[in-house]
DNA sequence: GTGATTAAGTGATCTAATCACTCCATCGCC
DNA sequence: GGCGATGGAGTGATTAGATCACTTAATCAC
């Protein structure tokens, strides 16, 4: 993994903090452990690493950044979610601009589609389930009006693209939908159309759940493309 | 940003250490700074923050595993490529199995005809320029029997999604071709043809340099499909 | 059975010191 | 004048040890 990954403007060499993060997750792929599943002490690690616990702590920080471990004040360390995730979003990364939002909006229009219609061709039946509970839970929200609704919608893309059966790829539809997750709740609450949006994605999930591939990436593309243009209709700023 | 990003079993309360990297990232935002650009040193960030120092590194160890800064040992405190990315390869993800690669390889072969045709549609001109590079260099890599030529091979997948002009799905690629990236060269160098992979790859560059987004999808498509192929019919293991 | 209290365990942060590396200025030699 | 070696200052890296803050489980009282 030398150099993988992170493309930095000048390598600095490996630490110990390092060298330790790597041996945890060592220990946890030995164990075959398990996320929630808890881990040996902060103190403890230190002592099988042989290395003073502040310095233990760092690469505790390394990984917890990467969601890999969790770290719980008074209880203990955790194995995180994402020790089985490749792609993540960056939630030190940059803040949402117009452009940026355009840019994002348009890579889900780009990706999803053929995702959708791969969902639809495979049915992950893990997918499909999450497919009908998402709808199932909108459906709710929009009765009730409320605004959990926008959380379920994005959950809703995340399921299709969980239906795929392929790992990567909900990894990546997963990290463009939950990067600036809360902004682009944000802006679809403010100007999405609700009823609109529910029509559209019983109509993608109905495409899935046929096997009906083409039907899948048109119902998704063109879904995407409304949301654009809606947004970009009460955003003037965002035309492009 | 809260609870954005980072998807976690039970989510831990925030930290010092995690305000404190927010801090460090508004503090390059208001600087401008660049990456490459050095900032203030541990210590004085830690008396501006008024925190010890191991508090500090701490954040500063966040930081680091996200690509976001650089910590040079007697030199100083860098800012990272990575303080522009939305999505980020995980280098303590999972390891690589034979199940996985397959998935990659189909999730390449999914999202990346799309993004090749958008870069034949939008040609922006830096991704333009780093394709021909990308190019160029592996032609030398292929006269010199260099093996950096499978480094230079992914790196013109970059290049293609570069030239979407669109940042996220850039960086989508840079995450799904970097990932693993090690074990996906070796595989490559041991199971593919490195004269066909050159010429689908002058096939693609030439389909986005004259605009032509169908050919540069089908180009794609079927140079990815064909690397499947080709590792699947000299790795039986990999058939599925 | 339920709620309050206490003790033990564990993470969080601090202070202070020493070690390891980098960078730059100065000096010596050719 | 140019180049290489040396030394000092600055900066990150790690340690040891202490105290504080939180969680969990056990016990006790009602």
């Amino acid at each position: 993994m030398e150099g993988d990954g992170v493309v930095t403007a000048g390598e600095a060499r490996r630490t110990l903090a390092d060298e330790l993060a790597g041996g945890v997750v060592q220990l946890i792929r030995e164990r075959r452990l398990e996320p929630g599943a808890q881990m040996d002490t902060v103190r403890s690690m230190a002592e099988r690493f042989a290395v003073a616990v502040p310095t233990m702590r760092e690469a505790l920080r390394r990984l917890e950044a990467m969601g890999v471990v969790i770290l719980r004040h008074g209880s203990g360390v955790y194995v995180g979610e994402n020790v089985g995730r490749s792609v993540l979003p960056n939630p030190h990364g940059p803040l949402l601009t117009s452009e940026s939002l355009v840019d994002l909006l348009r890579a889900r229009s780009t990706i999803e589609p053929p995702i959708a219609a791969m969902g639809a061709t495979v049915r992950d039946p893990g997918g499909v389930e999450r497919i009908t509970e998402t709808l199932r839970e909108a459906e709710r929200c929009l009765l009730e009006r409320n605004e959990r609704l926008w959380v379920v919608n994005l959950d809703f893309h995340r399921a299709v693209a969980q239906a795929s059966g392929n790992t990567v790829l909900a990894e990546v539809v997963d990290s463009i939908v939950l990067v600036h997750g809360h902004e682009q709740r944000e802006i679809l609450r403010l100007h999405g159309d609700e009823d609109v949006d529910f029509a559209e994605h019983q109509r993608i999930a109905r495409a899935v759940l046929d096997g009906d591939a083409d039907e899948a990436y048109r119902a998704s593309k063109e879904h995407l493309d409304n949301v654009i243009e809606a947004i970009r209709s009460r955003r003037p700023d965002l035309r492009q």
